[in-house]
DNA sequence: ATGGTGACCTGACCGC
DNA sequence: TGCGGTCAGGTCACCA
């Protein structure tokens, strides 16, 4: 499920958790991507005041040190009345102060739900990610150089977390696709034309995307349990077969990195 | 170092 | 209605 905007529009959408306190925690199915530590039980008796966001994670700040959630691919984090029943595959309740529930829910389990203490910076998941895609670290220039080297499909290239993170399968389609860039393309061909074009690209498509409040295909909803409405302009990720929005030629599929790739031959050419 | 593949897990959907 | 196959928004360990 989720990409940068989609965990992004959770984070909007959990403000109203701040300076609540967790009265208590209910640990309901512990088999996550990694197993949910017994340390979590920490956060009874802790003010929720800060959330954070880097790459796809979620970092909660509590005054004895910050706990981490990833929401792998069918990953929600809802707010519920404390008296409403949890669901199938809410995993992890946070009751909180003012009668409200904060609950992780998540079919497939390939989510996360760390405490980390006060090792935020320098915890093995986070040190290695490359820059936000929103921010003033991320340009042009650094996809060139680190491409100079690299003989991966472009595709795969904009989807590896050293490189840039939050850009997952559905911004990587859409992305080539407002780039005219075909995804197959060896990373190390492109010119620091092309990655001037991804860079602003990559930032003009995730913005707009959290502005809609995120993408929804099967399951994405918010911290309120609304989907998003992005998907309403995709022009290619899941339109295989369908007809190009632009030029009106079949899309074609393919596979990549395993995952599954839409794109133009008409917009996205193969180079000469 | 780099790149390709499988593994993790459940649910939805499709064709028979 | 039921069954088996396939696919899904992410990430990491493993191998060549």
């Amino acid at each position: 499920m989720p990409e940068l905007p989609e965990v992004e529009t959770t984070r909007l959408g959990l403000k109203p958790v701040l300076g609540q306190t967790v009265c208590s925690v209910n640990i309901r199915n512990p088999s996550l991507r990694l197993p949910v530590s017994a340390e979590i039980s920490q956060l009874a008796g802790q003010s929720l005041l800060e959330i954070r966001r880097r790459g796809k994670y979620l970092l909660f700040r509590t005054e004895s040190g910050w706990f981490l959630v990833h929401l792998g691919m069918s990953g929600s984090l809802r707010l519920a009345v404390a008296a409403e029943a949890p669901r199938k595959h809410d995993h992890i309740l946070l009751e909180l102060s003012e009668g409200l529930s904060l609950r992780f829910h998540d079919p497939r389990r390939f989510g996360l739900f760390l405490w980390l203490g006060g090792a935020v910076e320098s915890h093995p998941l986070l040190t290695t990610m490359g820059p936000e895609p929103l921010s003033d670290s991320f340009t042009a220039e650094h996809l060139f150089k680190l491409s100079r080297t690299r003989s991966i499909p472009v595709k795969s290239f904009i989807m590896d977390n050293h490189v840039v993170v939050g850009v997952g399968n559905i911004y990587a389609a859409e992305t080539l696709f407002y780039s005219g860039i075909h995804p197959l393309l060896p990373s190390r061909n492109l010119s620091i034309t092309d990655c001037a074009l991804l860079h602003t690209t990559i930032r003009h498509i995730l913005g707009q995307a959290i502005l809609r409040g995120g993408t929804t295909l099967r399951d994405f909803v918010n911290s309120a349990g609304n989907p998003g409405y992005f998907q309403q302009q995709l022009m290619v990720y899941g339109r295989e077969s369908k007809t190009c929005r632009i030029c009106g030629n079949q899309l074609h599929l393919l596979r990549i990195g395993g995952r599954s790739s839409v794109f133009c031959p008409s917009c996205q050419p193969v180079r000469p």
